[in-house]
DNA sequence: ACAATATAGTTATCATGGTAACTATGTTAA
DNA sequence: TTAACATAGTTACCATGATAACTATATTGT
């Protein structure tokens, strides 16, 4: 993601707010501010991500997994639903996953066309690997954002 | 970009936090729902951007250009510094812009490898008849943030 | 029962982000 | 002056997001 480094100043989007008479520059103004934070935050995760050699789809795919109460699979469908990714992104990724072992995926049993996806042993260890540094960039971040 | 739909609940992240020794849970928590937040926005964005036939990444390019105070022009490696974009993909971007008679590019005089990128009358006037609606989606998408 | 429809996943293809390596131009220092 | 280095932009290539169209299976309504 990529977003402008330095936002329009508040007197600029109260200007424009005015013009196109809009109710709430200061939500406006929140909303940019988001997006660039966001935008920082994205950069540092992806740097702690590559340096393990993954990336945040897979994270996420691992987490809903592991945080799934009750079940120790999910569906392909279902994890591509909870991340909010298309379904073909979804095949790629997991069929990568599955190579580097760390999800193993079988047909469900009650209905053909759907693949069960659980966390493999050493799926399981890697993410109890990358979480606490995981949890760490992103309190970094947000103290060096309140300063 | 895309992220969970469903942030994990607030003892869940306490309960990461604890077992990693992060000090600050509830800021891990607020990065975690402003990525989501983020996410669901630029999806918003995307759509809007799409409708009219552009980008995001376009829409910042005219924007950067024309809140230049003083000058009707930018370095196509100062648009990419501004944008945090790679310059690979402002080269492509600008050159499609070009086609498009968005923008204008020509060699600087005082410097025979940079280029000076200006907006069209057109690329203005696009810029203008877009704002209104990209503040109007930020203002629309705020508002039902805060219900 | 079975035709029509819906759903899960995949394939093919495109769009758009990135890095590495290159060319051309400019700057600096021996 | 000119060799070494730095900088602007481009090219080549890869990674990863999307949509459309497809196959296979399941469900629904007559």
């Amino acid at each position: 993601m990529f977003f402008l480094k330095e936002l329009p100043s508040q007197q600029m989007v109260e200007g424009y707010a005015k013009r196109f008479s809009v109710k709430d520059p200061t939500a406006v103004q929140g909303a940019l501010t988001m997006m660039r934070d966001t935008s920082l935050l994205l950069r540092e995760l992806e740097g702690y991500f590559s340096k393990h050699g993954t990336s945040q789809l897979r994270f996420l795919v691992m987490i809903v997994i592991d945080r799934e109460p009750q079940r120790d699979s999910l569906l392909a469908s279902e994890i591509a639903e909870r991340i909010d990714v298309s379904r073909p992104v979804m095949t790629r990724t997991l069929k990568s996953m599955v190579e580097d072992e760390l999800i193993a995926m079988e047909t469900n049993s009650s209905d053909g066309r759907a693949k069960c996806v659980a966390l493999t042993k050493s799926g399981e260890n890697f993410l109890q690997e990358i979480l606490p540094g995981y949890f760490k960039a992103i309190s970094n971040f947000m103290k060096e954002l309140n300063k």
